[in-house]
Formats: structure tokens, C-alpha cells, sequence
DNA sequence: TCCTTCGCGAGAGTATACTCTCATGAACAT
DNA sequence: ATGTTCATGAGAGTATACTCTCGCGAAGGA
């Protein structure tokens, strides 16, 4: 019964809040059956509202606190934080709101085959797109570093996107398989594909573009060339093992 | 032969300890020979007291705040401060103070001419330190993460380690060269060296141990296994490239 | 012995992230 | 029309990391 229970959800998709149509009469009153869209429409549009400023904000790369989101949304610091339990998941959330699906992301490689190709397209965009939002990024990472337990809430991009970039190494269905421990098959294949991706999820990361800038002292360009290399030198060695 | 020296340094342009200036000619004591030891030794030993409890509650793997390291050092917090500029600056320390060089850490295959044996002996030994003292790591990494001007003093055990364990590709000096933008050497092997060192550089870490363990829900065996593969894999990459 | 120096403790102060409480007024039901 | 619900704003409160200031008291010089 509390505001928090009638936003509900926090993850990924916000297009579960409402539970009745728009619609119905009038915004106004009168109208009987559902009338209580105003409130929840009222209740869609805040959160919207705070979503959107803190992505607007994402995109300037600077490190982005609370309150300048709430005040970006008109709205007050408290009534943020009744939508959403921290900053970084409010942060997650408007991250995630900006990333394309990963068919999308891979839409320049789509015509290819070939896992080198398109392994090298999906660590360039997952990179860049990290890059433009660094000081967010930089945020949820410590954020979350310190507290695993809620980890696993992260955008789980990363894994959307290697899963596509390699879907042409899976049969059918193996690119949908989360867990990807590989089934009967009777074949090798899918235990080196999970390998490939555990391989590719630490490489084609935020973090280990952060350890090439911040420890190494690469630029951001060298750094993202540096990735791609070891990337697209994994799925090269997979490969091999695994024609 | 200030008192700021005696204590001695850590990193890059801090020398908060004393607001002091303890001053060259000071009218007082000019002579004195070896007069302030007592003083001097004093501090030492306040110092290391606080190295020393930071060092042995890191060993916990718990998280650990400044006030808990002061009381078990048996100084204010103030006086720690007066030491460390913050605690991310005491926690590097406090763990590099516990780090062997990296020859001893790859004593196990000293007799190894093998770069993928070494690497993958690497790879264990960094990794099972940095379990063993999570807690610690992970707000080093935050710390770092969000403030990288100052990420450059992180330990740079890593580096160390990766060149150690790679130093039988390296025909003599090249393994102490931190550009590594290769030389007049006129082969193409200082370069593929340099990238091979980058390649370990972003897998050989805390951040791609956490990465599997927090994002990809591996144990933490799980995680230290696949990431040796994946060092593993791309060192013999490299060498199947470069004999 | 007397006086200066200075390492240190204690406590107040600041910044950021987050929590809690209460009052207001619009939306809604009756 | 009237009473209830509830989204919101405002502001105080908490926790952690860190800073600043004051003053004590012992080390050390003369």
C-alpha cells in the first residue's frame, strides 16, 4: 500500500506500472469504473521525469549526484529516492533505458558470420558507450563493487551483447541459454562457447577499460584498440580449438 | 632531515603529514647531531603501528573503516589521518606492505622457462591474495574508481608480476621498460609483448575476479580457474604468433 | 631547571548519500 | 459537499569519510 508498492518494479522496463489503460474518461472526475488514472498516470509521469533527467545527465559524462537529478526533474530529493531505493539503481535504470537491444547495437555486423567481426563491433560499442557516460558508469561500478549482493541487478548488456555477437557459434538456442553449461549436445562446442564468453565478460567490460586508462595511463582510444585486440585474440584461439 | 623525511613518503605529491614544516633552521636546535631520534623514532613507530593494524584486519576480508584501524593501532582517527591523507591511501600501503616481490610470488616456477606456466602461476598468486583480503581490495577500488588522478599510486603488484612472470620472452631489459612501446629493436616482437602485457593486464585483476563472482554469480574457484584459462590462452595466442 | 617544540587526542565541523516524519493539497470516493 | 487517500515537498536526522582547531603534556634544547 505504500507509494512504493503501486511504482512496484525498479529493474529494467518501466512499462508495467500502469495496471489500467490511459485512456478511461477524462483525467478529470465523473468518469466511474477506473478512475484512478490520474493518480497512477501522475505517478508514471514522475518517474519518467527522474529517469529521463538523470539519463540527459548520464550523457554529459560528468559524475552525477541525487539531488542534481532531482532538481533536473522538478521534483524533490525525497520523492526521487521514493522511486527508487539509491542512486545507483535510479542510475541503472537510466543507463539501461539508453541502450539499444543488442541486435540493434550489432546492426552494422549483422550481415556477417563471422564471431572475429562481430566480437570486434560489439567490444567497439559496448566501449564507447561506457566512455560517453563515464562518470555514471564510474558510479554504479563503485557502487556495486562494494556491494555484490546487489550486483546482480547491473544491466547485464554486457552479457546481451557477447551472447549476439557469438550467436553464429550456437547452434539455435544455445545463444538464449543463460547458465550455457552446455546440454547433450554430445559435442565440445558448448563448454568452449561458455568458456569464450566468460573469456569475452572480463575482457569487453567498463572495468577493463577503466584499468587500461586509469592504471596503464592509456588513452581512451589506445585503451578501446588494446580490447578489441584481446578480445578478437580470444575468439580467434576459440575458434581454433573449435572449428 | 625533517621530520617529514624520517616518516617518510608514499605516494605522488602528498605530504600532508605534519601541518608543521618542521623547518630547516628553526632557531632552536640547530646542532643536536642525532638529537631528535626519539622523536623521529616515535613517529616511525606511530606510523607502522597504523600500517601494521590496517595490514592485519585487511587479512580478515572484511571491510574495514579508518576509526577501527586507529583504535587497533591504538591512536585517534585524527592521528591516522595525520599519517595518510585518506583511507585508500593507508589501505594501498597496508597491502602492498604484504605483498612479496614479485620473484618470491613466482618462486614455484622459477625454474619454468614456460611463459604460459608462469603466467598461469601468476594468475593464481594474485588472485587468491586478492580473495583473501576482499573486503579491502574492493574499497580500494571503489576509492580509485571514482577518483582517477589518484589511481596511478595503486599498487602496481600486477604489472610487476605480469612482467616477472613473462621475463623469459623479454631478451634482457625489455621486461623493465613500463612504455613498452618497443625500440629500435626493428622485430615485431617488443610490440606483441607490449600488447601481451596489456591483454593480462585487464584479466590478471581484481576487476575481472569480481566481474565473474558478483555479475556472473561464479564461486570464487570457478571464477580464479576461468580466468586462468583465459590468461593462459592468451599468452600461447601470442607466442603461436611470435616464436 | 625552564622554556620551546610538537606529537597527539578530543571534539566540532563539512560533504555526500540516504532515511524519516510531518504537513499540504489535490485526487478520489461517497 | 464532505471526508479520505496519497503523492509530494520540506526539513531534520543518521552514517561514513574526512577536515580543522584547540590544548595538553612529554620530548628535547639551553
Amino acid at each position: 500500500m505504500t507509494a512504493q508498492d503501486t511504482t512496484g518494479q525498479e529493474t529494467v522496463g518501466q512499462e508495467t506500472v500502469g495496471q489500467e489503460t490511459v485512456g478511461g474518461g477524462t483525467a478529470g472526475h465523473g468518469s466511474a469504473g477506473q478512475g484512478s488514472a490520474g493518480r497512477a498516470n501522475q505517478k508514471l509521469r514522475t518517474r519518467t521525469a527522474i529517469v529521463q533527467a538523470a539519463a540527459e545527465l548520464s550523457r554529459t559524462g560528468r559524475e552525477v549526484t541525487m539531488p542534481e537529478i532531482a532538481s533536473a526533474a522538478l521534483v524533490s530529493e525525497a520523492t526521487a529516492y521514493r522511486y527508487f531505493p539509491d542512486l545507483a539503481s535510479l542510475l541503472r535504470e537510466a543507463i539501461a533505458g539508453q541502450l539499444p537491444t543488442a541486435a540493434e547495437a550489432l546492426e552494422a555486423v549483422a550481415g556477417s558470420d563471422d564471431p572475429v567481426e562481430r566480437v570486434a563491433a560489439a567490444t567497439e560499442f559496448l566501449l564507447r558507450h561506457v566512455l560517453a557516460r563515464q562518470g555514471v558508469v564510474r558510479a554504479l561500478i563503485a557502487a556495486t563493487i562494494t556491494r555484490p549482493a546487489e550486483a546482480q541487478a547491473r544491466p547485464g548488456l554486457r552479457f546481451g551483447l557477447i551472447d549476439q555477437a557469438l550467436a553464429p557459434l550456437a547452434g539455435t538456442a544455445d545463444a538464449a541459454d543463460p547458465g550455457g553449461t552446455g546440454r547433450a549436445d554430445g559435442t565440445a562446442r558448448p563448454a568452449a562457447l561458455t568458456q569464450l564468453k566468460r573469456d569475452l565478460a572480463v575482457v569487453i567490460s567498463a572495468e577493463a577499460l577503466f584499468s587500461l586508462t586509469d592504471l596503464h595511463g592509456l588513452d581512451p582510444e589506445t585503451a578501446i584498440a588494446s580490447i578489441g585486440h584481446t578480445a578478437t585474440t580470444l575468439t580467434r584461439a576459440a575458434l581454433r580449438e573449435n572449428p
